[in-house]
DNA sequence: AGCCAGGCTTGGT
DNA sequence: ACCAAGCATGGC
């Protein structure tokens, strides 16, 4: 078995870019021609290359499987769209981000991002989790000149104090996430365990914490656990929804629930990450444009 | 039922 | 330049 601190893996039909940048991992950051993040402890910089993705590690791995996990290189792109009832609407957002995978994040960091991550955009969620590793998180070794902390884990945070977690600005959600790391840190909540157990009763355990309501619980549900059936509708996705499939009419949230889990049974997850971001993307346009014609 | 609770970015004026 | 809106959860 080789051990080097670089590997090129295979993989076709994966847009790194937009993957590591669209909103469901908060922390990876831009560096040259590539993206730089910690995951599950250790830094890693990736790099799109032609017929697959460079990844260097601090230093050298004999096993790969913690990054080919959470980037899901092995799963076949054309089997997730083939899944997709006909659709124009999705087959559009399909074509224009041609390559945007879903990923399997710890389920600790995924957990905890997303207590963070309720009422505050994108680029806030990164603030706040910067500060939290920066503060709370062990330093990992890298390369280049920035220093590097791992995701800070629940036992770190359970023994932390509110008024140290309100200080990286997260507002109301310390007390969420103070709960949460010490359910977790206690054995009260096995996150491992829920692994092996039926998605709603998934859903029940996360949402028995404060600070958990349907739509976080479904983004770690996504995102860590990997159930495809999940769809976690946000402002972005019933817009989207509220386009596409009903005319712009001003539909209820539980309605737009119903709708996916039936439109899409068991395959909402990546259709939904897929609307997320064509209208996100598409609302940028339009709102440059409308600039550029004043 | 409707408002508030951090705070930072974006968009409209 | 300034000011409002957005954000998605729980508590009052």
């Amino acid at each position: 078995m080789s051990t080097r601190s670089s590997k090129t893996f295979a993989v076709r039909d994966y847009a790194l870019a937009t993957t590591l940048d669209c909103g469901q991992a908060f922390r990876w950051q831009q560096h040259r021609d590539g993206w730089q993040s910690v995951v599950d402890g250790r830094w890693v910089r990736l790099r799109q290359i032609s017929d697959g993705i460079e990844a260097v590690a601090a230093r050298p791995q004999s096993d790969w499987h913690w990054l080919t996990d959470y980037l899901q290189i092995e799963v076949d792109f054309a089997t997730i769209l083939s899944a997709f009832p006909v659709d124009p609407n999705l087959q559009a957002a399909v074509k224009a981000h041609h390559g945007l995978r879903l990923l399997r994040q710890p389920p600790w960091e995924c957990l905890a991002s997303f207590i963070l991550s309720s009422t505050k955009q994108i680029i806030q969620i990164r603030q706040i989790t910067e500060l939290l590793c920066q503060r709370f998180g062990e330093r990992v070794e890298s390369h280049g000149e920035t220093t590097w902390h791992a995701f800070p884990d629940a036992d770190r945070l359970a023994n932390a104090t509110e008024p140290e977690l309100r200080a990286c600005r997260m507002g109301f959600r310390a007390t969420y996430l103070l709960e949460a790391a010490r359910a977790v840190a206690s054995g009260q909540l096995d996150l491992m365990q829920l692994r092996t157990l039926p998605s709603e009763e998934v859903r029940q355990r996360l949402m028995d914490l404060k600070g958990v309501g349907e739509k976080i619980a479904d983004c770690v549900r996504l995102f860590a656990y990997g159930h495809a059936d999940a769809f976690p509708v946000d402002v972005w996705v019933a817009r989207a929804l509220r386009q596409y499939y009903f005319r712009g009419r001003n539909v209820p949230l539980p309605r737009l629930r119903t709708f996916a889990a039936d439109r899409w049974r068991g395959c909402g997850g990546y259709a939904q990450q897929y609307l997320f971001h064509h209208v996100r993307s598409q609302s940028g346009k339009t709102s440059r444009l409308a600039k550029a014609r004043r």
